[in-house]
DNA sequence: CCGGTTTAATAACGGTCGTTATGAAAAATC
DNA sequence: GATTTTTCATAACGACCGTTATTAAACCGG
Protein backbone atom coordinates (compact mmCIF):
# COMPACT_ATOMS: atom_id res chain seq x y z
CA UNK A 1 0.00 0.00 0.00
CA UNK A 2 0.95 3.57 -0.85
CA UNK A 3 3.14 5.60 -2.95
CA UNK A 4 6.01 3.28 -4.66
CA UNK A 5 9.19 4.46 -5.28
CA UNK A 6 9.86 6.38 -8.61
CA UNK A 7 14.12 6.29 -8.45
CA UNK A 8 15.86 3.50 -9.10
CA UNK A 9 17.75 2.73 -5.51
CA UNK A 10 20.94 1.55 -7.33
CA UNK A 11 21.25 4.03 -9.63
CA UNK A 12 21.34 6.74 -7.34
CA UNK A 13 23.68 5.29 -4.79
CA UNK A 14 25.89 4.44 -8.38
CA UNK A 15 25.29 8.10 -8.78
CA UNK A 16 26.62 9.40 -5.17
CA UNK A 17 29.33 6.91 -5.23
CA UNK A 18 30.69 8.52 -8.35
CA UNK A 19 30.13 12.15 -6.69
CA UNK A 20 32.31 11.04 -3.22
CA UNK A 21 34.75 9.32 -5.18
CA UNK A 22 35.35 12.75 -6.78
CA UNK A 23 35.01 15.20 -4.18
CA UNK A 24 35.12 12.55 -0.79
CA UNK A 25 33.47 12.39 2.05
CA UNK A 26 33.45 15.97 3.50
CA UNK A 27 33.69 17.91 -0.01
CA UNK A 28 30.23 16.07 -0.98
CA UNK A 29 26.96 18.60 -0.50
CA UNK A 30 23.95 17.18 -0.64
CA UNK A 31 23.33 19.55 -3.41
CA UNK A 32 26.19 18.15 -5.16
CA UNK A 33 24.24 14.51 -4.58
CA UNK A 34 20.78 15.52 -5.35
CA UNK A 35 22.27 17.07 -8.66
CA UNK A 36 24.40 14.19 -9.96
CA UNK A 37 21.61 11.62 -8.78
CA UNK A 38 18.57 13.88 -9.98
CA UNK A 39 16.42 12.81 -6.82
CA UNK A 40 15.34 15.83 -4.21
CA UNK A 41 16.96 15.24 -0.74
CA UNK A 42 14.52 13.74 0.89
CA UNK A 43 14.37 10.86 -0.57
CA UNK A 44 18.46 10.68 -0.06
CA UNK A 45 17.71 10.53 3.51
CA UNK A 46 14.59 8.07 3.39
CA UNK A 47 16.27 5.76 1.30
CA UNK A 48 19.87 5.68 2.57
CA UNK A 49 19.46 7.14 5.70
CA UNK A 50 21.99 10.03 6.89
CA UNK A 51 25.18 11.35 4.86
CA UNK A 52 27.54 8.53 7.02
CA UNK A 53 25.31 5.93 6.09
CA UNK A 54 24.86 6.75 2.62
CA UNK A 55 28.86 6.66 1.97
CA UNK A 56 29.18 3.39 3.98
CA UNK A 57 26.55 1.96 1.22
CA UNK A 58 29.33 3.77 -0.98
CA UNK A 59 32.01 1.80 0.27
CA UNK A 60 30.21 -1.66 -0.61
CA UNK A 61 28.88 -0.83 -3.61
CA UNK A 62 32.81 0.18 -4.35
CA UNK A 63 33.56 -3.04 -3.36
CA UNK A 64 31.28 -5.08 -5.43
CA UNK A 65 31.22 -2.98 -8.42
CA UNK A 66 34.89 -1.98 -8.85
CA UNK A 67 37.12 -4.13 -6.59
CA UNK A 68 36.24 -7.73 -8.55
CA UNK A 69 39.75 -7.75 -9.83
CA UNK A 70 40.72 -7.89 -6.46
CA UNK A 71 40.30 -11.61 -5.37
CA UNK A 72 40.55 -12.37 -9.11
CA UNK A 73 44.06 -11.29 -8.59
CA UNK A 74 44.39 -13.68 -5.33
CA UNK A 75 43.88 -16.68 -7.60
CA UNK A 76 46.71 -16.10 -9.72
CA UNK A 77 49.08 -19.32 -9.38
CA UNK A 78 52.15 -17.19 -7.87
CA UNK A 79 52.64 -14.28 -6.24
CA UNK A 80 54.37 -12.37 -8.80
CA UNK A 81 51.56 -12.91 -10.91
CA UNK A 82 49.15 -12.02 -8.26
CA UNK A 83 51.18 -8.43 -7.51
CA UNK A 84 51.48 -7.98 -11.39
CA UNK A 85 47.54 -8.52 -11.71
CA UNK A 86 46.63 -6.40 -9.04
CA UNK A 87 48.94 -3.44 -9.74
CA UNK A 88 47.86 -3.26 -13.22
CA UNK A 89 44.09 -3.73 -12.29
CA UNK A 90 44.71 -0.46 -9.96
CA UNK A 91 46.66 1.52 -12.74
CA UNK A 92 44.01 0.86 -14.85
CA UNK A 93 41.20 1.59 -12.58
CA UNK A 94 43.00 4.53 -11.42
CA UNK A 95 42.72 6.17 -14.63
CA UNK A 96 39.79 4.22 -16.64
CA UNK A 97 37.28 7.09 -15.34
CA UNK A 98 38.64 10.42 -16.06
CA UNK A 99 36.06 12.34 -14.13
CA UNK A 100 36.83 10.42 -10.88
CA UNK A 101 40.43 9.30 -10.60
CA UNK A 102 42.09 7.90 -8.34
CA UNK A 103 40.33 5.03 -6.04
CA UNK A 104 37.69 5.74 -3.57
CA UNK A 105 39.12 4.51 -0.91
CA UNK A 106 41.66 7.00 -0.33
CA UNK A 107 39.85 9.66 -1.76
CA UNK A 108 37.40 9.43 0.23
CA UNK A 109 39.19 10.63 3.54
CA UNK A 110 42.33 11.09 4.08
CA UNK A 111 42.22 13.61 6.27
CA UNK A 112 39.30 15.75 7.78
CA UNK A 113 37.35 17.80 10.37
CA UNK A 114 36.38 15.36 13.93
CA UNK A 115 33.04 14.30 12.25
CA UNK A 116 34.21 12.59 9.44
CA UNK A 117 36.65 10.44 12.13
CA UNK A 118 33.93 7.45 11.77
CA UNK A 119 33.93 7.83 7.93
CA UNK A 120 37.89 7.76 7.98
CA UNK A 121 38.19 4.83 10.19
CA UNK A 122 35.68 3.08 7.74
CA UNK A 123 37.75 3.18 5.08
CA UNK A 124 41.12 2.22 7.01
CA UNK A 125 39.30 -1.00 7.93
CA UNK A 126 38.14 -1.37 4.55
CA UNK A 127 41.86 -1.08 3.13
CA UNK A 128 43.20 -2.82 5.97
CA UNK A 129 40.81 -6.10 5.10
CA UNK A 130 42.83 -6.04 1.70
CA UNK A 131 46.06 -5.85 3.28
CA UNK A 132 45.30 -9.20 5.26
CA UNK A 133 43.94 -11.08 2.36
CA UNK A 134 47.20 -10.08 0.45
CA UNK A 135 49.52 -11.03 3.65
CA UNK A 136 47.45 -14.79 3.52
CA UNK A 137 47.82 -15.29 -0.04
CA UNK A 138 51.93 -14.71 0.70
CA UNK A 139 51.91 -16.95 3.65
CA UNK A 140 50.50 -19.40 1.00
CA UNK A 141 53.10 -18.52 -1.21
CA UNK A 142 55.83 -18.96 1.10
CA UNK A 143 54.47 -22.22 2.28
CA UNK A 144 54.11 -23.58 -0.90
CA UNK A 145 57.93 -22.63 -1.48
CA UNK A 146 57.22 -20.27 -4.24
CA UNK A 147 58.50 -17.26 -2.01
CA UNK A 148 61.90 -17.06 -0.15
CA UNK A 149 61.45 -18.41 3.65
CA UNK A 150 63.48 -15.31 4.04
CA UNK A 151 60.30 -13.24 3.00
CA UNK A 152 57.66 -11.25 5.28
CA UNK A 153 54.11 -11.98 4.58
CA UNK A 154 52.94 -9.13 6.16
CA UNK A 155 55.91 -6.32 4.67
CA UNK A 156 55.06 -7.57 1.23
CA UNK A 157 51.79 -7.12 1.72
CA UNK A 158 52.32 -3.58 3.36
CA UNK A 159 54.75 -2.66 0.61
CA UNK A 160 51.96 -3.63 -2.32
CA UNK A 161 49.55 -1.87 -0.32
CA UNK A 162 51.56 1.19 -0.60
CA UNK A 163 52.55 1.11 -4.26
CA UNK A 164 48.98 1.03 -4.92
CA UNK A 165 48.12 3.97 -2.39
CA UNK A 166 50.60 5.26 -4.00
CA UNK A 167 49.56 4.81 -7.32
CA UNK A 168 46.25 6.43 -6.34
CA UNK A 169 47.58 9.65 -4.42
CA UNK A 170 49.11 9.96 -8.14
CA UNK A 171 46.53 8.97 -10.40
CA UNK A 172 44.30 12.05 -8.66
CA UNK A 173 47.55 14.27 -9.09
CA UNK A 174 46.77 13.72 -13.01
CA UNK A 175 49.31 10.67 -13.91
CA UNK A 176 48.14 8.97 -16.56
CA UNK A 177 47.80 5.26 -17.00
CA UNK A 178 51.20 4.98 -18.85
CA UNK A 179 52.66 6.34 -15.86
CA UNK A 180 51.10 4.01 -13.32
CA UNK A 181 51.81 1.24 -15.16
CA UNK A 182 55.25 2.10 -15.16
CA UNK A 183 55.59 2.21 -11.42
CA UNK A 184 53.98 -1.28 -11.07
CA UNK A 185 56.50 -2.47 -13.32
CA UNK A 186 59.17 -1.08 -11.13
CA UNK A 187 57.62 -2.34 -7.84
CA UNK A 188 57.87 -5.47 -10.14
CA UNK A 189 60.75 -5.79 -11.41
CA UNK A 190 61.89 -6.29 -8.02
CA UNK A 191 59.46 -9.25 -6.92
CA UNK A 192 61.68 -11.86 -5.22
CA UNK A 193 61.59 -14.99 -6.49
CA UNK A 194 61.39 -18.81 -5.12
CA UNK A 195 63.85 -20.33 -2.65
CA UNK A 196 66.69 -21.23 -5.10
CA UNK A 197 66.04 -19.73 -8.26
CA UNK A 198 68.42 -16.82 -9.13
CA UNK A 199 66.61 -13.48 -9.48
CA UNK A 200 65.48 -12.11 -13.00
CA UNK A 201 67.06 -9.48 -14.76
CA UNK A 202 66.45 -6.06 -13.13
CA UNK A 203 64.73 -3.42 -15.28
CA UNK A 204 63.32 -6.36 -17.48
CA UNK A 205 60.13 -5.79 -18.53
CA UNK A 206 57.30 -8.11 -17.01
CA UNK A 207 56.91 -11.23 -19.10
CA UNK A 208 53.96 -11.48 -21.48
CA UNK A 209 51.86 -13.85 -19.21
CA UNK A 210 52.25 -11.49 -16.48
CA UNK A 211 51.35 -8.46 -18.20
CA UNK A 212 48.23 -7.20 -18.45
CA UNK A 213 46.94 -6.72 -21.86
CA UNK A 214 46.23 -2.87 -22.93
CA UNK A 215 42.69 -1.50 -22.02
CA UNK A 216 41.48 -4.77 -20.36
CA UNK A 217 37.67 -4.19 -18.82
CA UNK A 218 37.45 -4.40 -15.22
CA UNK A 219 35.68 -6.82 -13.71
CA UNK A 220 35.89 -9.78 -15.90
CA UNK A 221 38.99 -11.99 -15.35
CA UNK A 222 41.98 -10.09 -17.50
CA UNK A 223 43.48 -13.34 -18.60
CA UNK A 224 42.17 -16.87 -19.05
CA UNK B 1 54.00 54.40 14.07
CA UNK B 2 50.94 52.46 15.90
CA UNK B 3 50.92 49.73 18.10
CA UNK B 4 52.76 46.73 17.58
CA UNK B 5 51.80 42.62 17.19
CA UNK B 6 51.56 40.79 20.42
CA UNK B 7 51.90 37.57 18.83
CA UNK B 8 54.81 35.74 17.44
CA UNK B 9 53.90 35.08 13.66
CA UNK B 10 56.27 32.21 13.20
CA UNK B 11 54.82 30.81 16.22
CA UNK B 12 51.56 31.17 14.87
CA UNK B 13 52.14 29.88 11.56
CA UNK B 14 53.38 26.85 13.02
CA UNK B 15 50.54 26.27 14.73
CA UNK B 16 48.29 26.40 11.86
CA UNK B 17 50.50 24.34 9.85
CA UNK B 18 50.03 21.60 12.49
CA UNK B 19 46.36 21.80 12.61
CA UNK B 20 46.32 21.62 8.54
CA UNK B 21 48.67 18.78 9.05
CA UNK B 22 46.00 16.75 11.17
CA UNK B 23 42.77 17.81 9.15
CA UNK B 24 43.39 19.12 6.13
CA UNK B 25 42.41 21.84 4.50
CA UNK B 26 38.97 21.73 4.02
CA UNK B 27 38.89 20.00 7.45
CA UNK B 28 40.23 22.73 9.51
CA UNK B 29 37.98 25.64 10.12
CA UNK B 30 38.88 29.10 11.42
CA UNK B 31 37.81 27.66 15.25
CA UNK B 32 40.55 25.19 15.37
CA UNK B 33 42.92 27.49 13.85
CA UNK B 34 42.32 30.24 16.59
CA UNK B 35 42.32 27.51 19.28
CA UNK B 36 45.74 25.99 18.72
CA UNK B 37 47.24 29.61 17.74
CA UNK B 38 46.04 31.20 20.67
CA UNK B 39 44.94 34.37 18.50
CA UNK B 40 41.51 35.81 17.35
CA UNK B 41 40.11 35.52 14.18
CA UNK B 42 41.27 38.67 12.60
CA UNK B 43 44.37 38.19 13.76
CA UNK B 44 44.92 35.59 11.40
CA UNK B 45 43.35 38.01 8.49
CA UNK B 46 45.39 40.59 8.88
CA UNK B 47 48.66 39.04 9.56
CA UNK B 48 48.41 35.99 6.80
CA UNK B 49 45.32 36.69 4.74
CA UNK B 50 42.63 33.96 3.91
CA UNK B 51 42.31 30.84 4.69
CA UNK B 52 44.01 29.83 1.10
CA UNK B 53 46.75 32.00 1.75
CA UNK B 54 47.60 31.09 5.31
CA UNK B 55 47.63 27.20 3.74
CA UNK B 56 49.94 28.33 1.19
CA UNK B 57 52.17 29.89 3.73
CA UNK B 58 51.88 26.38 5.37
CA UNK B 59 53.05 24.70 2.31
CA UNK B 60 56.34 27.42 2.45
CA UNK B 61 56.99 26.57 6.02
CA UNK B 62 56.52 22.50 6.06
CA UNK B 63 59.08 22.30 3.19
CA UNK B 64 61.67 24.88 5.11
CA UNK B 65 61.27 23.17 8.52
CA UNK B 66 60.26 19.24 7.70
CA UNK B 67 61.77 18.63 4.40
CA UNK B 68 65.26 19.48 4.65
CA UNK B 69 66.16 15.63 4.39
CA UNK B 70 65.22 16.14 0.99
CA UNK B 71 68.20 18.08 -0.55
CA UNK B 72 70.71 16.14 1.85
CA UNK B 73 69.14 12.66 0.54
CA UNK B 74 69.83 13.92 -3.22
CA UNK B 75 73.72 14.80 -2.24
CA UNK B 76 73.88 10.69 -1.29
CA UNK B 77 76.89 9.16 -3.56
CA UNK B 78 74.73 6.53 -5.08
CA UNK B 79 71.20 6.88 -6.16
CA UNK B 80 70.80 3.69 -3.71
CA UNK B 81 72.09 5.45 -0.73
CA UNK B 82 69.92 8.89 -1.75
CA UNK B 83 66.64 6.19 -2.05
CA UNK B 84 67.27 4.79 1.18
CA UNK B 85 67.82 7.99 2.99
CA UNK B 86 65.01 9.68 1.49
CA UNK B 87 62.51 6.88 2.11
CA UNK B 88 64.05 6.30 5.78
CA UNK B 89 63.41 9.89 6.49
CA UNK B 90 59.90 9.41 5.41
CA UNK B 91 58.66 6.67 7.67
CA UNK B 92 60.41 8.84 10.12
CA UNK B 93 58.77 12.21 9.43
CA UNK B 94 55.65 10.65 9.34
CA UNK B 95 55.35 8.62 12.65
CA UNK B 96 57.46 11.07 14.61
CA UNK B 97 54.66 13.38 15.80
CA UNK B 98 52.01 10.95 16.86
CA UNK B 99 49.25 13.88 16.73
CA UNK B 100 49.88 14.36 13.27
CA UNK B 101 50.92 11.09 11.43
CA UNK B 102 51.65 10.97 7.88
CA UNK B 103 52.49 13.93 5.30
CA UNK B 104 51.30 17.69 5.46
CA UNK B 105 51.66 17.41 1.61
CA UNK B 106 49.00 14.34 1.27
CA UNK B 107 47.03 15.26 4.29
CA UNK B 108 46.29 18.86 3.64
CA UNK B 109 43.60 17.84 0.03
CA UNK B 110 43.49 15.07 -2.15
CA UNK B 111 40.22 15.50 -3.09
CA UNK B 112 37.61 17.85 -2.41
CA UNK B 113 34.82 20.10 -3.06
CA UNK B 114 35.41 22.75 -5.76
CA UNK B 115 36.23 25.44 -3.24
CA UNK B 116 39.49 23.66 -2.78
CA UNK B 117 40.83 23.16 -6.03
CA UNK B 118 43.41 25.61 -6.02
CA UNK B 119 45.21 24.49 -2.74
CA UNK B 120 44.64 21.05 -4.30
CA UNK B 121 46.76 22.33 -7.41
CA UNK B 122 49.37 23.89 -5.71
CA UNK B 123 49.94 20.72 -3.20
CA UNK B 124 49.96 18.90 -6.86
CA UNK B 125 52.54 21.11 -7.79
CA UNK B 126 55.29 21.28 -4.37
CA UNK B 127 54.87 17.45 -5.00
CA UNK B 128 56.06 17.29 -8.71
CA UNK B 129 58.83 19.58 -7.95
CA UNK B 130 60.17 16.60 -5.41
CA UNK B 131 60.07 13.83 -8.50
CA UNK B 132 61.95 16.74 -10.63
CA UNK B 133 64.10 16.61 -8.44
CA UNK B 134 64.52 13.19 -7.81
CA UNK B 135 64.74 12.30 -11.93
CA UNK B 136 66.82 14.62 -11.93
CA UNK B 137 69.11 13.23 -9.67
CA UNK B 138 68.53 9.74 -11.21
CA UNK B 139 69.56 10.89 -14.55
CA UNK B 140 72.89 11.84 -12.80
CA UNK B 141 73.20 8.70 -11.52
CA UNK B 142 72.87 7.18 -15.16
CA UNK B 143 75.05 9.19 -16.67
CA UNK B 144 77.50 8.35 -14.33
CA UNK B 145 77.38 4.81 -14.64
CA UNK B 146 76.01 4.43 -11.12
CA UNK B 147 71.96 3.20 -12.16
CA UNK B 148 72.28 1.16 -15.61
CA UNK B 149 71.42 2.31 -19.22
CA UNK B 150 67.96 0.76 -18.94
CA UNK B 151 67.19 2.77 -16.47
CA UNK B 152 64.65 5.03 -16.39
CA UNK B 153 64.76 8.25 -14.36
CA UNK B 154 61.30 9.23 -14.69
CA UNK B 155 60.17 5.87 -13.90
CA UNK B 156 62.60 5.32 -11.06
CA UNK B 157 61.35 8.81 -9.31
CA UNK B 158 57.91 8.32 -9.94
CA UNK B 159 58.37 4.90 -7.80
CA UNK B 160 59.86 6.14 -5.06
CA UNK B 161 57.23 8.79 -5.12
CA UNK B 162 54.58 6.35 -5.21
CA UNK B 163 56.22 4.33 -2.27
CA UNK B 164 56.13 7.79 -0.32
CA UNK B 165 53.12 8.51 -0.85
CA UNK B 166 51.47 4.94 0.12
CA UNK B 167 53.83 5.77 3.18
CA UNK B 168 52.01 8.80 4.07
CA UNK B 169 48.49 7.33 3.63
CA UNK B 170 49.33 3.76 5.98
CA UNK B 171 51.07 6.35 8.17
CA UNK B 172 47.60 8.08 8.42
CA UNK B 173 45.66 5.02 8.90
CA UNK B 174 48.10 4.11 12.13
CA UNK B 175 50.51 2.56 10.76
CA UNK B 176 54.21 2.68 12.67
CA UNK B 177 57.55 3.51 12.26
CA UNK B 178 59.00 -0.05 11.98
CA UNK B 179 55.89 -0.91 9.39
CA UNK B 180 56.47 2.32 7.55
CA UNK B 181 60.58 0.56 7.42
CA UNK B 182 59.68 -2.67 6.23
CA UNK B 183 57.86 -0.81 3.16
CA UNK B 184 60.86 1.11 2.86
CA UNK B 185 63.40 -1.89 3.38
CA UNK B 186 61.47 -3.62 0.06
CA UNK B 187 61.14 -0.82 -2.02
CA UNK B 188 64.59 -0.34 -1.77
CA UNK B 189 66.10 -4.43 -1.90
CA UNK B 190 65.48 -4.15 -5.49
CA UNK B 191 66.75 -1.26 -6.54
CA UNK B 192 68.67 -1.85 -9.73
CA UNK B 193 72.66 -1.58 -9.57
CA UNK B 194 75.32 -0.35 -11.60
CA UNK B 195 75.52 -1.64 -15.35
CA UNK B 196 77.65 -4.22 -15.19
CA UNK B 197 77.44 -5.21 -11.06
CA UNK B 198 75.34 -8.22 -10.31
CA UNK B 199 72.30 -7.89 -8.56
CA UNK B 200 72.93 -7.89 -4.50
CA UNK B 201 70.59 -10.69 -2.87
CA UNK B 202 66.65 -9.73 -2.70
CA UNK B 203 65.52 -9.66 0.52
CA UNK B 204 68.89 -8.37 2.09
CA UNK B 205 68.54 -6.03 4.88
CA UNK B 206 69.62 -2.58 3.39
CA UNK B 207 73.65 -2.07 4.81
CA UNK B 208 74.15 -0.09 8.09
CA UNK B 209 76.21 2.29 5.57
CA UNK B 210 72.74 3.19 3.80
CA UNK B 211 70.08 2.34 6.92
CA UNK B 212 69.41 5.34 8.90
CA UNK B 213 70.26 4.78 12.57
CA UNK B 214 66.94 4.27 14.75
CA UNK B 215 65.23 7.73 15.64
CA UNK B 216 67.49 10.11 13.93
CA UNK B 217 66.23 13.27 14.49
CA UNK B 218 64.97 14.85 11.55
CA UNK B 219 66.41 18.39 9.72
CA UNK B 220 70.00 17.68 10.87
CA UNK B 221 72.19 15.46 8.72
CA UNK B 222 71.00 11.45 9.51
CA UNK B 223 74.80 10.77 8.67
CA UNK B 224 77.81 12.89 8.71
C1' DC C 1 -14.91 6.32 -4.92
C1' DC C 2 -12.80 6.63 -0.62
C1' DG C 3 -9.83 6.42 3.72
C1' DG C 4 -5.09 5.04 4.55
C1' DT C 5 -0.38 5.12 3.55
C1' DT C 6 3.77 6.06 1.35
C1' DT C 7 6.51 9.10 -1.54
C1' DA C 8 7.44 13.68 -3.67
C1' DA C 9 8.67 18.48 -3.65
C1' DT C 10 9.09 22.89 -1.34
C1' DA C 11 10.97 25.22 2.09
C1' DA C 12 12.69 25.98 6.32
C1' DC C 13 15.36 24.55 10.51
C1' DG C 14 19.53 25.50 13.76
C1' DG C 15 24.37 25.44 13.27
C1' DT C 16 28.72 26.38 11.40
C1' DC C 17 31.39 27.98 7.58
C1' DG C 18 34.83 31.80 6.03
C1' DT C 19 34.96 36.62 6.34
C1' DT C 20 34.55 41.28 8.10
C1' DA C 21 32.44 45.67 10.63
C1' DT C 22 33.00 47.83 14.82
C1' DG C 23 34.77 50.08 18.67
C1' DA C 24 38.05 49.79 22.51
C1' DA C 25 42.97 49.44 23.86
C1' DA C 26 47.80 50.23 23.10
C1' DA C 27 51.83 52.11 21.04
C1' DA C 28 54.26 55.65 18.16
C1' DT C 29 54.63 60.51 16.58
C1' DC C 30 54.33 65.25 17.39
C1' DG D 1 50.04 64.68 26.77
C1' DA D 2 47.14 64.93 22.57
C1' DT D 3 46.70 62.82 18.15
C1' DT D 4 47.29 59.41 14.95
C1' DT D 5 47.79 54.74 13.72
C1' DT D 6 47.71 50.02 14.23
C1' DT D 7 46.15 45.91 16.71
C1' DC D 8 43.02 43.90 19.66
C1' DA D 9 38.55 41.41 21.04
C1' DT D 10 33.63 41.01 20.42
C1' DA D 11 30.22 40.15 17.56
C1' DA D 12 27.90 39.94 13.55
C1' DC D 13 27.54 39.11 8.52
C1' DG D 14 25.51 36.28 4.48
C1' DA D 15 26.08 31.70 2.69
C1' DC D 16 25.99 27.10 2.95
C1' DC D 17 26.10 22.90 5.81
C1' DG D 18 23.34 18.44 7.03
C1' DT D 19 18.81 17.52 8.44
C1' DT D 20 13.79 17.65 8.77
C1' DA D 21 8.68 19.69 9.03
C1' DT D 22 5.18 20.31 6.03
C1' DT D 23 2.06 19.72 2.46
C1' DA D 24 0.57 17.97 -1.90
C1' DA D 25 0.48 14.07 -4.96
C1' DA D 26 0.30 9.21 -6.13
C1' DC D 27 -0.83 4.61 -5.11
C1' DC D 28 -3.00 0.85 -2.24
C1' DG D 29 -6.97 -1.95 -0.30
C1' DG D 30 -11.72 -1.58 0.54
Amino acid sequence: MGRRREFDEAKVLDAALCVFWRKGYEGTSYADLTEAAGVERPALYSAYGNKEQLFRRAIARYGERYLEHFPEALERPTSREVVAHLLYATADLNTRYPDRPGCFMINGVLAGSDDAEPVRQALIEARAMAAVQLRERFERAKAEGELPATADPEALAAFVMAIAHGMAVQAKAGFNREKLEAVAAQALATWPTGPGRSPERLHEEPTEAVAVPKRTRLGRRLRA
